[in-house]
DNA sequence: GATGAATGAGTGTTCATTCAT
DNA sequence: TATGAATGAACACTCATTCAT
């Protein structure tokens, strides 16, 4: 990893944890091992780091839509658990570059309108039409009854929010806390899938 | 009011927007109209301004739960959307010094340990197990089918939790989104209620 | 003389030698004797020092105008040099203070727009509305033909003028300077008046 | 030109406007159009630029000398307007290299000590010198009294140094500037020539 | 000729805090 | 209660300069 990349890295770690105003250049160039005065060869003010970061995020997240758009896609056959596992969980919520973009936003929130909106966009509105999208699909598929179809997504938008929120974005993002957040999502689908009857691969 | 409680409230108002780290001494006695030398007649440090809030806030939060507790007595039959509206939207989450309290704890939960146990404990530990013991409460007396009792509870919290963080504690604290909180939570309960058929005064 | 008066003396002294961007904070503090963050309880950033000293001087001269106005009233016969030693030399050009700002807004002239304006005004417009004033006084009372009396006016302003720059604001200010400056203009006016013939005081 | 060249010729600009401390390496790069690393090739340092543009000075004054000194050599009878206009005056005081030259040894005359001898010399001590050699070549050839040439020459020197300060070392060289200085340049000849009666081509 | 990357020293400025009054 | 004056430590940032490429 590059000189400005490790800066990235190293800020992203701290802001995400102490915010902003509490994490000095100082500390950031200690932990990555350069000179204070190196860091503005690579970026023209402590803001612009955060900018940066920002940046990259919006980039990140928008590469990792269009691989879920043709994923999900239900060519074979249904969205499983595993599709949950591999693409919502690990590599987005879990993610420690997402989970700490996640962190970020959400205690920076105040600091510019760029970041309200993100924070505003990719906590609530974006999750929200993604679920709606979802299961409007598996409805239009016959999985589930298209008259609980948007009841259950709200539903499922407020318990993936709330679990986030309450294991995710809550202290450190430890094993046990990924473990449980996995464990009550999973029983969340399975009662939520178990209203519907039938046998199905969820 | 007098000095230290002016103090106190300019701290909390800046503190949950921008965080401790970027106020300053300067701003917040700039904002009381007194030089930075007098407030340290009423405060130790600024670290006292912190805490004397989260004294505060334990207080006005147990003195809140002792009514709370009184007034939940189902003595009068059964909970009813007014008791929502008075005592846990308009005394608790709507109320501006709770609702600043809350955004502080959520962006400085990393602040030091008292906050971190407070935030996970108001946010998700305490509303968790209120909601069970209200839900408990509501299948003793018949309300709810024992059955169905932790499952209901379970998505009410889910569903308080969302909209707590994607309308009171995301942005300003607008009329708009404390109306839209209202109306999402409420309309959340009528569908709650009607799963259980009957008639009542939810 | 109070802290306030001590940096601003300072910064006068080091500005008029080494010009506003040479001198550090850390210079100014150094030679008044206190820490750098204590020069800020008395001037809000650098600039303010350099505002403070044209403010200073602006309200000097003006103060300095009034004496002279009412000095140069030609009610005790006529001026002397006497006049042009105590009041136009020693108070004026020789003054340390005076002769500092003079510097100051020579090496300074592009700072900013205010320096710049205070430059052209105190060292070319009103010296030469001045002598202008004064000769045509001369003229009134006779002293002066009407007819020599602009030509004699422009003279005068052109050789003090050339004997500012000359030896006044041109190395350091020492005694044979002074010396040097007062010998040439009094003879520059012996001059100018042995053209009018007559007897007088000058 | 070549880069050398055109980091000597930014660099008098900003010079000769700002001083020598207000300008940076990266101003002189950027308005270059190179990078800060690259100016070292050229030069070994900051004040190497600066004594850079003295040397070109002291040579291009003393080449413009020899052939003052000839051109003043009054084979062709007589000093003219023309020769004031094109020699004196296009070529040295309104020539853009040497004013800005003159202005930057005005701002920086404490710079160093050569910048101090080099201010007095060109500005103050050549100037009188070469007024004298002239008055004392006109009165040779019996164009000006002998009686008169030394105060003739005292006030000729007067005038164009109050007027070079006035106008040509003071703000912008505009055109406007330039226009005054000649038109009260050659009606202060006007008034001096007039003085000796008999016609000439001044 | 020119540049990318780095750096030590220094810039102006703000920080929370102290203390005599 | 409140403030004027001061301070050590830290702040973000810029400086001129170096050197391998």
């Amino acid at each position: 990893m590059n000189t400005k990349d490790r800066i990235l890295d190293v800020s992203l770690s701290m802001f995400s944890i102490s915010g902003y105003e509490a994490v000095s250049i100082r500390d950031i160039c200690g932990a990555v091992g350069i000179k204070e005065s190196s860091l503005y060869y690579h970026f023209r003010n402590k803001q612009d780091i955060l900018d940066s970061l920002m940046h990259k995020y919006e980039n990140h997240i928008s590469s990792l839509l269009h691989i879920l758009q043709s994923a999900s896609d239900p060519k074979e056959g249904e969205p499983s658990l595993d599709w949950l596992n591999i693409y919502f969980f690990d590599q987005y919520l879990f993610d420690p570059f997402c989970n700490r973009m996640m962190r970020l936003m959400l205690i920076e929130q105040f600091h510019n309108e760029r970041i309200r909106e993100a924070y505003e966009r990719w906590l609530f509105v974006e999750p929200y039409q993604i679920q709606a999208s979802v299961f409007a699909m598996l409805a239009k598929i016959g999985l589930v009854p298209e008259a609980d179809a948007t009841r259950m997504g709200h539903d499922f938008f407020a318990t993936s929010t709330m679990l986030t929120f309450k294991y995710l974005l809550n202290g450190d993002l430890t094993q046990e806390r990924k473990d449980a957040f996995r464990k009550e999502a999973h029983a969340y689908m399975e009662l939520l899938f178990a209203q519907l009857g039938g046998n199905r691969n969820v």
